[in-house]
DNA sequence: CATAATGTTCAATTTATACTGAACAAGTCG
DNA sequence: CGACTTGTTCAGTATAAATTGAACATTATG
């Protein structure tokens, strides 16, 4: 019988709305439009929904789902909810901005800030191991570039406070 | 002549490297990585460089080329010099980071931030229009969306703010 | 233990995006 | 003016990324 019914579960279109709207964040964040939609359906939602209700309200593949709901858990922008006497899980969406935003910054930011540090550190190396005619020039680019990335990296914990609760 | 030796200028180890940080940074800002070839060439290089410049060392295509100069004037992360007695547009490399994030953040983000606003009115006006059940509920959600939304839209002046000169 | 429920993984496919290169202005020079 | 230089545009193509769906692992349940 719940597999007959699947497609009847149909979205207002004030949910549609809503969750077009978080399909243009997910965007401008360079996460997947899976994301955004699934994002977007337990932020409007009123209850804890599982796998299977955001697969079939949103009309996507159960692959989708589970890497869009991995993602989702891995910056913390969703979380668990328990329910007795059932075996699925069940998620809402977070709404602390401040959570999301340093989970975020943590998972999908930083680790492309360190591995920035590291290139760095492999330029400077190379100039230093080469003997090159405009070594100055160049000393003083990188030089720069370190500026930019030691920036960077006093900048996102601001920003998050800056974000408040 | 200038055909036959086009190949012949080739990129040092420590430009590649370069060029390589700033495709990484381009695709963390979503930005193809045609774009972040250049500037990463035109950052690293001492002389301003003219469209076909860029071409041959990069080893891309005009229009590539054209395109990804196109965008990074759009946000102000290369000026051209003039060349008494060139014709061709010469291009260096932006260094105030000042400048640039806030052109970035002009031309890339706000977009998004004011197109997001349109649609939370968009989407009040549907919640107000149509009879709902649970009419209640949604409406604090679009409470926060929009709180959301202002917050987002006082951030950017404040982070171009802390970012300095 | 066999069966079913739930979620994950991944090769194949689809879709979105960027790139190419030739055609096309627009301007310059002799 | 006619040939050349320079840069833009855009249809076609190539490339990268997300999605699908079926096979699989894992755990529960009778």
């Amino acid at each position: 019988m719940n597999q007959v019914l699947e497609k009847k579960e149909v979205l207002s279109e004030v949910e549609r709305e809503v969750i077009e709207l978080f399909i243009r964040m997910a965007d401008v964040l360079n996460l997947p439009r899976s994301v955004g939609e699934i994002y977007g359906l337990l932020f409007i939602s009123a209850d804890p929904f599982c796998l299977d209700d955001c697969r079939i309200r949103l009309n996507i593949s159960k692959g989708s789902t589970s890497q869009g709901l991995k993602i989702l858990r891995s910056f913390g922008a969703i979380r668990t909810v328990y329910i007795p006497g059932d075996r699925k899980d069940h998620y809402v969406a977070e709404t602390s901005l401040r959570k999301m935003a340093s989970g975020f910054a943590g998972e999908q930011i930083q680790p492309h800030v360190h591995n920035g540090k590291d290139r760095i550190v492999r330029i400077r190396e190379l100039l230093d191991a080469h003997e090159n005619d405009d070594r100055d020039v160049l000393e003083e680019k990188i030089d720069l570039l370190e500026n930019w990335q030691k920036r960077a990296s006093k900048m996102l914990p601001l920003i998050l406070k800056l974000i408040g609760n």
